[in-house]
RNA sequence: GGUUCCGUAGCUCAGUUGGAUAGAGCAACAGCCUUCUAAGCUGUGGGUCCCGCGUUCGAGUCGCGGCGGAAUCACCA
C-alpha cells in the first residue's frame, strides 16, 4: 500500500512537474467540485493565483464562485475541498482557509524537483514560443534628416529593438524597419541656410558630427526666418501673411518645388548634406546598440503613396477640391476629411506613408505592421488606417500604432526654442563618464586594463539609461530626472547588472578553490522558503516574456528583472553558497545562482541591455 | 468643442484577466562589512489609489458623470 502510494505520488509528480501547475490544480478542483457537489464547473470560475507573501501557501483558491454549488458558507467550501485535495493529490502538503480564500501549500520537494526540470532547459525561451508565429514588422527610430537625435528617440530606439527582441524570442519572425524622413520643406530649410550662410562648411572642416553640422543649419534658418517676419511685421505686415511670405521661407518652398523636380543642383546639395546625417546617425545608433535589417527612405517611397492616391482618385475613393487638391473624405469612420496631395500637386506626410505600407506589404506579406511612434500621431495612424481599409487593403487590420508617451523633463516638454531638447549623443556620454565616476570611487577594478575599464563603464551607463527608460509603461508620458537617472542604486540597471556580476564573483571563486560547479545531484536537499521563493519567481519568466510580447510592454519585463534580482539579493545575502558544508544543498544553491544569472541575463539581453561580468 | 491617453506615498514609478491588510525605489532617520563584490541587506515613518454614482460576495482595476493634465483635430513632418 505504501509503495503503490509512493509510485502514484511519483508518476503525479512526473506527469505535472512540466505542465504549470495552476492548470493541474484547476483540473483536480473541477474533479474536486464534480465528485463532492454533483457539479461541473466552468474554467472561469476556477481563479487560481499565487498566494500573497503574508499568508501561508502556495497557490490560492478563490472560493466565491463555487459558493453557488456547495450552497455552504465560504470557510467551510474552502475547507471540503482543501481536504479533498490533501486526500486525492499528493503534492498538495496542507491548506487553510482565511475567509473566502483556500491557500494551499505545495511540498517543498515537488518545488526542488520542478526546479531541477527548469535548470535542465536548453533555453529559458522555450516555453514563450507561440503555436503561430507571425511575421512582423517593426518600424522604429523614423528620424528626420535636420536635426541629430535627442532623448525622445531615445525612448524610441530603445522601445522599438526590445519589441523586436521579445517578439523574435516568441518566435515570430521580425523585421525591424527604419523609415527615414529625408524629404520636405524641413530638409530644405537646413539646406537652403547651409547655403546662405555656410560658406562650405563641412563635418571635416568643423570637426562635427554630421548630423549636429545640419542641425545648427536648421536652427539658424528658424532664427533668421524670425527676423524676417518680426521687420515684416513692424513695417506693418500682419503676422500670418509675414511668417507665409517672408523670403527665406518662399525660398525653401521653391526648393522643395524644384528638388520635386530632380533640380541637379538641389538633389546633389541634399544628397551630400543628407551623407553627412547618416554617418552621424550610424555612430549614435552603434553607441545605442540598435540597427535595422531594411531602411526605407520617403524619397523613395512618396511617389508610390501619389501613384496609389490618383488611382484611387480614379475609383471614386477620393475626391478633387475645386483648387485641384485631392482628398478622403472619413466623416463616415468618424473622421475628418484628409488632404493627400496639394494643390500644387506634392505630397504631404500621409502620402508618403500610404505609399510605404503597400510598399512594405507587397515585399513582405506581414500579418503585423508595427509601427513605433509616438502618441502625438494617435490620429495620423487612426487616418492612415482608415484610409487604407477604404482603398480596400484588407491587410490594414494588421497595422498597429504602438503609441508610446512623451519624454518630459521636470520642467515640462523639451523645446529647441528654449534650448531644452536633451542630445542623445551628449546624454549616453554623460552616462558613460557618471559609470566611471561611481566605478573609480568604489575602485574594484584596478586589476583592468583601461580598455577593458572604459567597455565596463560604457555597459554600465548604457546599462542605467537604457533601464531608466524601459522600466516605465510606454503608454504613459513619462519625466526624465537628469538627477535621479544617474542613480545607480535602487531599481535601476546597474542594481541589476550588479546582482549578476556578484552571481559571476561566485563561480569564479568557486573555480579558485576547486569546487565543482553545476551539479545537478541534490537529491534530499531541504529548501528554505527563501529559494523556494526563488523558484518561484524563476519560474515566472517565460510567462512575463509571454505577456511582454502579447502587451508589447518592455516595461513588464524590465520590472521582473528587478524583482528577481532583489530576491537574489536577499538570498545571497542570508544564505552561505561556496560556505555550505552540506554538498548537495551547496550543489543545489549553486545551480540556483547559476538559473539566476541565466534568467537576469536573458531578461536583459531582451532589454538590449549589456552585462558587464565585473563591476 | 470632437477624439485618444493619463491621474496611485513629498518625488519617480509598479500593481497580468476585478480578489485578502495597495507595493518598490529615491529622499529622511536607525542599524549591518575579519566570511561568496556594501552599486548590497535589515528596520522606521510616509496613502482620501483625483471626486461622485453604479455593476457585485468583492473595485486602484469594469461602466457612467464630473474635475485636473497631456496629445491631436495643418496644403508641417
Amino acid at each position: 500500500m505504501l509503495y503503490i502510494n509512493i509510485l502514484k505520488c511519483y508518476l503525479c509528480r512526473l506527469k505535472f512537474a512540466t505542465k504549470k501547475m495552476e492548470i493541474v490544480l484547476k483540473e483536480k478542483i473541477k474533479e474536486a467540485v464534480k465528485i463532492v457537489y454533483n457539479s461541473d464547473v466552468t474554467d472561469d470560475l476556477i481563479q487560481i493565483q499565487e498566494t500573497r507573501k503574508d499568508f501561508k501557501g502556495d497557490f490560492t483558491l478563490v472560493v466565491f464562485p463555487l459558493l453557488r454549488f456547495s450552497k455552504n458558507t465560504p470557510e467551510k467550501t474552502g475547507e471540503t475541498i482543501g481536504n479533498y485535495l490533501m486526500d486525492n493529490f499528493p503534492v498538495v502538503s496542507g491548506f487553510n482557509v482565511i475567509k473566502g480564500f483556500l491557500n494551499l501549500e505545495i511540498s517543498d520537494a515537488w518545488w526542488v524537483e520542478f526546479f531541477g526540470i527548469m535548470a535542465s532547459e536548453k533555453t529559458h525561451f522555450e516555453n514563450c514560443l507561440v503555436l503561430k508565429p507571425e511575421t512582423i514588422l517593426v518600424e522604429y527610430s523614423s528620424p528626420n534628416t535636420n536635426k541629430p537625435l535627442h532623448l525622445g528617440h531615445i525612448r524610441n530606439n530603445l522601445l522599438g529593438y526590445s519589441l523586436y527582441r521579445i517578439l523574435s524570442a516568441c518566435g515570430h519572425k521580425v523585421i525591424k524597419t527604419n523609415i527615414v524622413n529625408d524629404r520636405g520643406i524641413h530638409i530644405c530649410k537646413s539646406m537652403l541656410a547651409w547655403q546662405k550662410f555656410g560658406n562650405g562648411e563641412t563635418p571635416q572642416s568643423s570637426g562635427m558630427k554630421g548630423d549636429h553640422l545640419v542641425g545648427k543649419y536648421y536652427v539658424l534658418f528658424d532664427k533668421e526666418y524670425k527676423l524676417q517676419v518680426e521687420r515684416l511685421v513692424s513695417q506693418g505686415m500682419e503676422e500670418n501673411e509675414a511668417k507665409n511670405s517672408a523670403p527665406l521661407m518662399t525660398e525653401a518652398r521653391d526648393m522643395l518645388l524644384k528638388w520635386e523636380a530632380d533640380d541637379n543642383k538641389v538633389v546633389d546639395l541634399w544628397k551630400m548634406m543628407n551623407s553627412w546625417v547618416y554617418s552621424g546617425f550610424d555612430v549614435t545608433y552603434k553607441k545605442l546598440g540598435v540597427d535595422f535589417d531594411k531602411i526605407y527612405y520617403e524619397s523613395e517611397t512618396y511617389k508610390i503613396g501619389k501613384d496609389i492616391v490618383l488611382s484611387a482618385l480614379k475609383d471614386n475613393i477620393l475626391y478633387k477640391n475645386d483648387d485641384t487638391s485631392i482628398w478622403a473624405d472619413l466623416t463616415a469612420e468618424g473622421l475628418d476629411q484628409k488632404l493627400l496631395l496639394r494643390s500644387d500637386g506634392t505630397a504631404v506626410y500621409m502620402t508618403q506613408d500610404l505609399g510605404t505600407a503597400v510598399n512594405r506589404f507587397n515585399e513582405y506579406h506581414f500579418d503585423k505592421n508595427i509601427y513605433v511612434v509616438g502618441n502625438e500621431q494617435n490620429y495620423h495612424f487612426q487616418v492612415l488606417k482608415a484610409i487604407l481599409k477604404k482603398m480596400g487593403y484588407s491587410w490594414s487590420d494588421g497595422l498597429i500604432h504602438f503609441s508610446y508617451g512623451m519624454v518630459e523633463l521636470p520642467e515640462g516638454r523639451m523645446k529647441s526654442r528654449e534650448g531644452t531638447i536633451v542630445d542623445a549623443d551628449d546624454l549616453i556620454k554623460e552616462m558613460q563618464e557618471t559609470a566611471k565616476d561611481v566605478s573609480l570611487e568604489l575602485g574594484k577594478l584596478s586589476d583592468f586594463s583601461a580598455e577593458e575599464k572604459e567597455d565596463i563603464f560604457r555597459k554600465i551607463g548604457l546599462g542605467a539609461l537604457k533601464y531608466y527608460i524601459l522600466k516605465v509603461d510606454p503608454r504613459k508620458n513619462m519625466t526624465f530626472n537628469p538627477v535621479e537617472s544617474i542613480d545607480f542604486n535602487g531599481n535601476t540597471g546597474p542594481f541589476i547588472q550588479y546582482t549578476y556580476t556578484r552571481i559571476k564573483s561566485v563561480f569564479r571563486k568557486a573555480e579558485q578553490l576547486g569546487i565543482q560547479t553545476g551539479m545537478k545531484d541534490f537529491t534530499g536537499v531541504k529548501a528554505g522558503p527563501k529559494e523556494i521563493d526563488l523558484i518561484k519567481l524563476l519560474r515566472k519568466f517565460s510567462e512575463t516574456v509571454s505577456v511582454a510580447a502579447i502587451g508589447y510592454s518592455p516595461a513588464i519585463l524590465a520590472n521582473y528583472c528587478y524583482e528577481l534580482s532583489r530576491e537574489y539579493n536577499q538570498f545571497y545575502h542570508d544564505f552561505p553558497i561556496l560556505g555550505e558544508d552540506d554538498p548537495a544543498l551547496r550543489n543545489f544553491r549553486l545551480l540556483l545562482s547559476k538559473l539566476t544569472s541565466e534568467v537576469i541575463y536573458s531578461g536583459m539581453w531582451l532589454l538590449g541591455i549589456e552585462m558587464p561580468e565585473r563591476m
